[in-house]
DNA sequence: GAGTAAACGAGACGGTACGTCAGGTCTTTCC
DNA sequence: GGAAAGACCTGACGTACCGTCTCGTTTACTC
């Protein structure tokens, strides 16, 4: 009865695929998300509208998606953080680089853009959970348990806390702008938090 | 030489500034922050399109102002906390509070509107920081030194890193909707910080 | 280097344009020039305004064209006048239904309508002379070489002439108001214009 | 009752009256009769909207009144053509002046903006009867009356038809740009009407 | 001369319409 | 049958003016 009948994945064409991630990619850079428009992404990803508007539900959609792309290009697989056997040094490490990561304006805009869709609608919400948050951050909490193992943090801590004590934050102060992000606050944060949480 | 004059302040009609702050948010709670148009709040409020246009810069400064008003119509001047003398007490109070207010539900929207906003508009956030956050934050802040001076706070924290670690935890899960929100969460944050930041 | 690509005609919706003319005639007839507007034809016909902004240049253009569908909606081909050898009868024939036309409620407002635009857009002048008054100026020029020809006529005559003499009283009487349009006044231009230019 | 209290004309600022009219006679010849509003030429003339609302009724009417100013500025009294006894003579040299005035540019544009509103406004036409177009015509038919004292024109003719065979071919030329309107052109509509109207 | 009433400039107001842009749907045409 | 192209309807944008309605401020006429 209903017409719309799922699109037939095995026939989509990567290159047209391809093509609006990178637009999209592109656009946000140059002109920031509040004009990024389906039609624009079209236009210049050389697309048409519909080709966009079957593959993906909303305009959020697209842009988490090239997001991910973003992310991911690395690797998939094995994402892990560092373990010298030195918690603080270990967290300092990552943490001045997210700091980095932050700071710097070719990321800004993009996560920006994404916070922007993520606030409002929950099922993107729930996507960047699931796909670019929780790869990370089981990665961290990996690297939390052997902290853990070798009496360096609480063993009853929880985990999922001391990761918001962590980065939270970091996030609130980033997207408040309500003070600076360098080497130092994220010493500061690692500093505080080891001690919250220490055994 | 500038054409665009500024606005007779004086003669600013009440009347429509209020009807156009109520309307706005009766439209951010009936149908949520993406479908509130400047169009609708006009029509809603009974007011020209102009009129907003000539007041407001932007459909956030709109929506800013009607949280603003939304917020202080309680009270202006001395906002403070409770200081029992028992700072975990007071905290877990405020705390419990506060999470109350993200979880109900007539909050959440204006509130996940605005920050919508504030996300990229730098202006837009500077003015949250000054008139909506700041003087919630000197309320804290000055419990916050009662304590250090009671000895129950180490006396060289930085008060902004302890008002941070306490509640952007709390900001981080309702913005991302990473994990429930209640009183035992709430308990949890004030042990922890106190825990960091004892003396 | 444009961007202003032209729109594809053969892409043209026909069920739009001649909604959009039925409703532009409409209008015209029943709220009267003044008020009709881009988006009252648009609302009225069941179409986008962009719709409208597609396909034509100006309202005037529109008007035009609504206009020009009413007219020779009858018949495009042979328009010709009556031939019965008497050149002054065949003439008051024609002037006595012109009157007529002009002074009928349901022709006088969409007359009024283009030339009221005409006046002041010369490229609508320009299309008004060869769309409009073209054709049935060719057929009275027609009819008058037949009378040069049998001689009820100066051979001489500018015929473009003897046309401006037989209707524009007419028609500055009309436009004006400056007087009575009835059966005794056309056959006063015809008797005028013949005594003009016998030969 | 009516709280709708006549203007006090005596209280009339000259200053503001002629500032309007300037204004209205300048935005007509710079930037056409089409973007000439009230609001335009309020702020030209220095004056607030209201005192162009308070003395008169419609747009139409600033710009018919500007029009007026124009015209008599030279001489209210006496308007008479020349009568030099050669019927013929005369009325060629007026047509002449009545041909280069519809030419000359300054003049056009005003006159084509007061046409558009007439077509449309039938008060204002009636007051562009009464107050342009007699004055001129009846200078007009008292020329013709005496040259049918003289016996160069029939005792019996209608001076009105007379005057529109004279000059509604002209108008009409010029309103929907169908010829060129020049000195061998006013000659001939002279020549044409003498014809028909001789005794 | 002081008092007052009306016209004045200014411009905010509730509105209508403008012409443009983008959203998402539908149709046509090509591959 | 997917994809490009793009016309379509919808609806919001931000601007220009509309005609009305106060605001103070001249201006000019009483008393």
């Amino acid at each position: 009865m209903s017409n719309g009948r799922a699109p037939d994945r095995s026939r989509r064409s990567e290159r047209s695929r391809q093509a609006i991630l990178e637009a999209t990619r592109a656009l946000i850079s140059e002109v920031g998300y509040r004009k990024v428009s389906i039609e624009a992404i079209a236009t210049r990803a050389g697309v048409g509208k519909q080709t966009i508007y079957r593959w993906w539900p909303s305009k959020g959609a697209v842009i988490f998606d090239a997001f991910l792309a973003l992310s991911d290009a690395g690797g998939e697989g094995g994402l892990a953080l560092p373990d010298t056997g030195d918690l603080e040094a270990d967290l300092k490490l990552v943490m001045r680089a997210t700091v980095a990561e932050f700071a710097d304006p070719a990321f800004e805009k993009p996560i920006r853009a994404l916070n922007a869709e993520i606030v409002n609608d929950p099922d993107l919400a729930a996507q960047y959970r699931e796909q670019l948050a929780r790869p990370v951050d089981d990665a961290k909490r990996a690297r939390l348990r052997s902290a853990q193992r070798a009496g360096q943090l609480a063993a009853d801590a929880d985990l999922d806390l001391v990761l918001e004590v962590l980065y939270a934050p970091l996030f609130q102060r980033w997207l408040h702008r309500t003070g600076p992000l360098n080497a130092e606050y994220a010493d500061s944060l690692v500093d505080i938090t080891l001690k919250a949480f220490r055994p």
